[in-house]
RNA sequence: GGAGGGGUUCCCGAGUGGCCAAAGGGAACAGACUGUAAAUCUGUCAGCGUAAGCUUUCGGAGGUUCAAAUCCUCCCCCCUCCA
């Protein structure tokens, strides 16, 4: 064996072995993934992301931070938008039929994705490529071929396809296309390793078979979990409402982490900190053995995540004006200013309607009725108050608040 | 193509002529309690209107009736079985 053969080959250290597997639920297979490692050459790393919500939130991050690892061990990472699979829709969830999106449309969720992602990975050691590239190109005669290579019973395997098909529910035939095309991509970007979230790892095995059947080596597949949402119930998802987003102020970012429940807080601290896992379990130790204040242990990591997207400076000061205005009850610094005139615009339920505290005048009575709303710190119960000319501060709930200048009539 | 079952308010789900803006549960929102946590209790949960009240909603379009989510007709969609 040549020397330069001897240098390109390596074992892969164990730290670096260890950083791959931390916070990952499987990898199919690790002896797999050690062999194409240690051939010494850089890995070509795929993931997948939806083309139609580019807004990444603290649940892809998981993801993406494991990407960054590979990156950061000289692999390249092959970010594909999946702007043809699109149209179809994934099927896990509810299903409904995606709209095309135009082809100007992709480009620009485009932009924005790289806009977000590149706040984690390093833009010169990543390909975006979208699966559109080759889909396109896909004769009806390579997508009966495609379909070939899997079967109904393979396909009802898949979770949702079998608890739909029992419950007897619709299951549309394209759906099934869902998982080729993904499997597909894998064969055309000859992938070594693909990511994804636990409910893909149906699509990603099929990725293994496809690429057998189309001669390849199969690409080693790695589960990272799906991060709750901070309902701590249903996962993060922009649709769902529940998510905390990577381009949000800081002051929302600090507030929603702070909003999460303690139980779902040890799960964040495990998915998202970059803490170690047995810090993460001292901490733990320490709230249950009373050491620590439960409410400190979510300022702290309130703090972690705020500045990893914010910097420190701005973290901090996310956090005084949480703790001024929920701990000390005074008013946020930085208020929206809502100008009406008066008489009945001015009335409390118009203020609240028209301003957009409130989406209907209805709910704005009711709100008033079981006394949330508050005008320069009284409780007013009377949607029908009128506020003379002036400037105030009106408060609806703990988090909403604005500030309202009712002008003088005008005199006509 | 045939037979049967089904489409209800954000979700699940009751309702088969008036007492139905529609039970119950979930979610959500608000109040109390707190640490903007959990749990608990209470209240709200189509829109407009100060109110009386009015308007829109039960797959879609028509019709019967003083009155329809409920009855009739046609249409659309879904499921099961048969072919």
């Amino acid at each position: 064996m040549s020397s330069a053969e001897e240098s390109s080959k390596r074992m892969v250290t164990k730290a670096e072995l260890e950083q791959l597997q931390r916070g990952t639920v499987e990898i199919i297979d690790l002896h797999e993934l050690k062999v194409k490692i240690g051939r010494g050459r850089p890995l070509r790393i795929k993931a997948g992301f939806d083309p139609t919500a580019p807004d990444i939130h603290l649940g892809h991050t998981v993801l993406i931070q494991k990407l960054k690892h590979f990156q950061e061990q000289g692999h390249d990472i092959l970010f594909l938008i999946g702007d043809f699979t699109g149209m179809i829709g994934d099927p896990s969830g509810k299903s409904e039929t995606r709209k095309t999106l135009t082809r100007e449309a992709v480009l620009a969720n485009a932009e924005t994705y790289k806009r977000q992602v590149f706040k984690i990975l390093d833009p010169d050691k990543t390909s975006v490529v979208f699966n559109s590239q080759w889909m396109d190109a896909f004769s009806a005669a390579d997508f009966v071929r495609l379909c070939s290579h899997s079967t109904v019973a393979r396909m009802l395997e898949r979770e949702d396809f079998s608890t739909r098909y029992t419950a007897g529910k619709p299951i549309a035939i394209h759906e099934f296309l869902y998982p080729l095309v993904q499997g597909y991509d894998s064969v055309a970007l000859r992938s070594d390793v693909e990511l994804g979230g636990t409910d893909q790892k149906f699509n990603l095995l099929m990725g293994r078979t496809l690429q057998r059947h189309y001669g390849q080596e199969s690409q080693v597949i790695l589960t990272v979990p799906i991060l709750e949402g901070l309902d701590g119930v249903q996962k993060m998802s922009k649709s769902l409402g529940n998510y905390i987003g990577i381009e949000e102020p800081a002051a929302d970012m600090f507030g929603k982490v702070m909003s999460v429940s303690d139980q779902l807080m040890w799960r964040y601290y495990e998915l998202l900190s970059d803490r170690s896992l047995a810090a993460v379990a001292g901490l733990r130790n320490d709230v249950d053995q009373g050491r620590l204040h439960p409410k400190q242990a979510k300022v702290d990591l309130a703090l972690e995540l705020t500045a990893r997207f914010h910097g420190r400076v701005q973290a901090n000061s996310a956090r005084e004006a949480f703790e001024r205005v929920f701990a000390q009850r005074e008013n946020p610094e930085d208020m929206d200013v809502f100008r009406t005139g008066s008489g009945l615009e001015s009335r409390l339920l118009a203020i609240l309607d028209t301003a957009g505290l409130c989406p209907s005048r209805a709910e704005a009575k009711r709100l008033c009725r079981q006394g949330a709303c508050t005008v320069n710190g009284e409780k007013v119960h009377d949607p029908e108050k009128v506020l003379e000319p002036g400037e105030y501060v009106l408060k609806v709930g703990k988090k909403r608040f604005l500030r309202v200048v009712v002008s003088e009539p005008a005199s006509s």
